[in-house]
DNA sequence: ATGGCCTTGGCTCAAGGA
């Protein structure tokens, strides 16, 4: 069972390359990431004429998940709400979180808040979202021991994960409140980045700037990633990162990232 | 080097991204 992460950065102005990276990767599930469209406009007859199922959570202009897959999704929900009720209902105005289960896997697609710069406001609210998700986590974690949790992090666990970690306690996805709270919301409830069983060293990236000649240089950052719990840990056999869509033209800042489970149904 | 570049909305510029 193969099952990927990607932030497209506009779901249509990605949409041929979304569609031909299915083609030449069929696989179970896809989780998405910035949409940037309301749900009636989601472009959802070119993903079902290549077989997949869809379902998505989305808004104008701005962020937006959603999540493919070969068999139909059970138990689905949208936002923290549904799970953690009005504590922090007002988070789910943005639309960044979506559920299922799948084939006996809690998928949890996540697009945590970039946060812009250290002083300002949309800092301290993905901090505020990391708390958030900490309980979000916690509540589905005592549900099913099968769960995994990826997407767009919008933070580098480790400074091997930063092409130049050269004053990265100042950069926003790089700070120790963030890594602190990526921590403490996430890896602590026993949930493991499934990217470094298999690859230890530095210099792999999931997201390169427009700017610069970036990926040219491969000055990136990697901050796509997939958590999983014990069980699925153990039985994932492969995580890579697929650098091609990047290379195309007019393409997503980041690129997939894809896990293996074997022996899983 | 606080620049660089991309997407959306519907303005020819601003906001947000990371």
């Amino acid at each position: 069972m193969k099952i990927a992460t990607w932030n497209v950065n506009s779901i249509r102005t990605r949409l041929e390359h979304v569609k031909n990276w299915l083609i030449a990767n069929p696989i179970d599930i896809l989780c998405v990431q910035e949409t940037k469209v309301i749900d009636d406009l989601f472009p959802q007859q070119a993903f079902s004429e290549l077989g997949y199922q869809l379902i998505f959570s989305g808004q104008k202009s701005y962020n937006g998940v959603a999540i493919f897959s070969r068999t139909v999704a059970s138990e689905v929900s949208r936002g923290f709400a549904p799970v953690l009720g009005d504590t922090f209902a007002d988070l789910d105005e943005q639309k960044r979180v979506i559920t299922g289960v799948f084939n006996d896997i809690r998928i949890v697609n996540l697009y945590v808040p970039n946060g812009s710069a250290i002083c300002s406001d949309k800092y301290a609210y993905k901090l505020r979202w990391f708390t958030a998700l900490q309980a979000y986590l916690t509540a589905l974690l005592q549900q099913s021991e099968h769960v995994l949790v990826c997407g767009d992090f919008n933070v580098a666990p480790e400074d091997i994960d930063i092409h130049d970690p050269k004053g990265r306690e100042k950069q926003v996805m790089a700070t120790d409140a963030e890594r602190l709270a990526l921590q403490q919301g996430v890896i602590d409830l026993g949930l493991a980045d499934v990217f470094r069983k298999f690859t230890s060293d530095a210099g792999h990236f999931s997201w390169w700037d427009y700017r610069t000649g970036a990926f040219r240089r491969n000055a990136g950052w990697r901050i796509d990633h997939i958590y999983l719990t014990p069980v699925l840990y153990d039985c994932a056999i492969a995580c890579e990162i697929d650098r091609a869509p990047r290379e195309l033209e007019q393409p997503s800042d980041h690129t997939p990232v894809i896990v293996t489970l074997g022996s899983w149904q």
